[in-house]
DNA sequence: GACTCATGATTAGGCACCCTAACATTCGTC
DNA sequence: GACGAATGTTAGGGTGCCTAATCATGAGTC
């Protein structure tokens, strides 16, 4: 808050933070490889895993529409990784669980994604990566803002 | 390359990184709005503004697929904004070149996402915004990498 | 010059993910 | 018990990406 909108030095930070997320768009793209669960199947497993959720709650937390979610989460249901089943508290609502074989291969995918990314981070210096880790609280707290 | 690829640090960076992300890439898609040229249409625009360039390096510099290229350099082409002209030295490429109105739309365009994004940076303070201006270029290193 | 192989782009067909609109069901309230 | 609000699902449509197949040109070989 403490500079207006327009502040030349402002836009020109938002250029570079545009372009820097359009790359970094494609490299979250590849690396979700073969065959494996997507990127998407990732985020809503992460979500669950925790405790069971809403439908409209993992909708939210993704940043999409409900139907869209619905779909996602039908599609996790077949694969077996989730379950659905009504709210006790109110029968309208419906619960998105992770099943065991849900933690199970949400969780080794997880360590594959982590290592693949790891191997990358693992060119940078300790400078780098220390600017990195200081940066990623405030770029979430700009996806919240958002 | 001075941490091994399994360093537990190096693995949880990895993990903090992933999120964040996933949290960009959902702020980057939120900052397409109201029917004007998509995220992915300004990058094309970008990188043709400075030179023409080859449909096969558009795809190569967007990361995705030459097929998945020309298909929107043809609705670019169809709005007018770009033109396509097969290349003077081989005949069996094609240059993709920006036009002037796709020059306007673009720069206009560009202004606009520079200001919401910047009217979100505004909400930071000058020390977040320090961090974040300091991982960006690091960030960008990342994608090249991979 | 004709054959062959490599390269650049396009076309065809298909999949993943997102959206809005319309619908059923349940909740809360009057 | 009836009405409006909230929760999901279904139906239908659009975009963007992919692989495989095809077409056209370039480059090397005989």
């Amino acid at each position: 808050m403490s500079l207006p909108p327009t502040d030349p030095r402002l836009l020109a930070l938002a250029q570079s933070f545009r372009t820097t997320l359009r790359h970094a768009v494609y490299l979250s793209r590849s690396m979700d490889g073969d065959g494996e669960i997507t990127s998407m199947q990732m985020s809503t497993l992460s979500m669950v895993a925790e405790e069971p959720l809403r439908v409209s709650r993992v909708a939210a937390n993704l940043g999409i529409r409900v139907p869209s979610a619905t779909e996602q989460i039908i599609k996790l249901e077949q694969a077996g990784l989730v379950s659905r089943q009504p709210d006790p508290t109110d029968s309208r609502a419906v619960l998105v669980k992770l099943t065991d074989k849900g933690r199970a291969e949400w969780e080794d995918a997880g360590r594959r994604r982590n290592e693949r990314v790891a191997a990358l981070l693992a060119h940078l210096d300790d400078n780098d990566r220390a600017l990195l880790a200081a940066a990623l609280p405030v770029i979430g707290k700009l996806s919240r803002t958002a």
